[in-house]
DNA sequence: ATGCATGAGGC
DNA sequence: CCTCATGCATA
């Protein structure tokens, strides 16, 4: 009675597969991405000494912030602005002269109050040239995009062994399940940023169009038949329109949005709804929600030290008076946001 | 629309 | 313990 959720089991969906394995989307692609890493994080040299230092300096920088930041209050979200404002119409048969794919670039963690600043209170929060984390993870594969069955369905198991199968074909080529889906343009263009925010304008825009919410695709996306391919949340669906997802998810999931919306327009005369709400009343998870104070001081620790050890962030919490856990779980989200799609110019 | 959380997969 | 993809709960 502590952590099964009543709604539907998070996994399952790669339980029983003798013959192949399709898991190694996701290991594969983190494999290459830490190959390609240039630098390992180790900044601990820096602050090696300057553990009381550390935590001052951060609190001083968080008490600026205090003091910069009451003078304004932005209604905008600080993360994951990234708008490259492209509205190419290119086409998948449309040559690309302009040879700039993806490159890698080698990112570089912050150590300065500036990016502090920027990270909290900075009023132009929308260049940065932070292309490192997408860019690097998009060198790599995709991930293992979709799991979880839909929850009561019986033929949860029909579906995960198929979705075993498909993972294995999307893995190796979107190719494979747009091609059976409808038909996209699965080339370098699909890694394109400005493709990519494109397709999510016209996705959103389409969507609102058949009055479907971002909840109905999600669970809509079940009813494609696509092995592999489950129901995905109206917070997943969001953060595609909004495209604060990383560049990899956006790769992974586009195909398959994509699918769903010409199914969508296709047959625009059913409705089907998947009301799977049983809800007995079971363990509601909670969100502790952290105080404005105590997550400045959070933002300029993690300016100065991304990636606190277990000690480090056992002292954070202690001197925030948080859950050790909470203050290793905000820094990691901080992390994965800060890597979101943030390829700005570049340059 | 987002913040905090869970979990799988990987070192 | 981290990264990543995702989602529940919420402002």
């Amino acid at each position: 009675m502590m952590s099964m959720n009543s709604k539907q089991p998070h996994f399952a969906m790669h339980p029983t597969l003798p013959e192949h394995k399709y898991p190694s989307l996701h290991s594969s692609s983190e494999a290459i991405r830490r190959a390609c890493l240039p630098t390992p994080p180790l900044q601990s040299n820096l602050f090696a000494s300057l553990d009381e230092t550390l935590l001052a300096r951060a609190e001083a920088l968080a008490a600026v912030d205090i003091a910069v930041s009451q003078g304004k209050s932005h209604p905008f979200k600080p993360d994951a602005t990234y708008h490259t404002m492209n509205s190419v119409p290119c086409t998948s048969t449309s040559t690309v002269p302009l040879a700039h794919h993806h490159h890698h670039h080698h990112h570089h963690q912050a150590l300065e109050p500036g990016d502090l600043l920027d990270h909290i209170s900075s009023p132009s929060l929308a260049l940065m040239a932070g292309a490192g984390g997408a860019g690097a993870d998009a060198a790599g594969a995709r991930p293992g995009l979709l799991r979880r069955p839909p929850g009561g369905a019986g033929a949860a198991a029909a579906a995960a062994a198929a979705a075993a199968a498909g993972q294995v074909a999307a893995a190796s080529a979107a190719a494979a399940v747009v091609g059976a889906a409808g038909l996209a343009s699965i080339c370098d263009s699909d890694t394109d940023p400005r493709e990519l925010e494109a397709f999510a304008e016209r996705f959103k825009q389409r969507r609102i169009k058949l009055g479907v919410t971002q909840a109905d695709v999600g669970s809509a996306l079940a009813n494609l038949k696509i092995p592999g391919v489950g129901s995905l949340s109206q917070s997943t669906i969001c953060r595609f329109e909004s495209l604060t997802l990383s560049h990899n998810n956006m790769i992974a999931l586009k195909p398959i949005l994509q699918a769903w919306l010409e199914e969508a327009e296709g047959a625009q005369r059913e409705k089907m709804n998947k009301p799977e709400l049983f809800n007995g009343g079971e363990k509601k998870r909670k969100r502790t929600s952290i105080a404005a104070p105590e997550k400045r001081s959070l933002e300029a620790y993690f300016a100065v030290q991304p990636r606190p050890s277990s000690e480090k962030i056992a002292a954070i919490a202690e001197k925030l008076d948080l859950k050790k856990n909470v203050v290793r779980v905000w820094f990691c989200n901080q992390r994965q946001k800060q890597k979101r799609m943030k390829f700005s110019a570049t340059y």
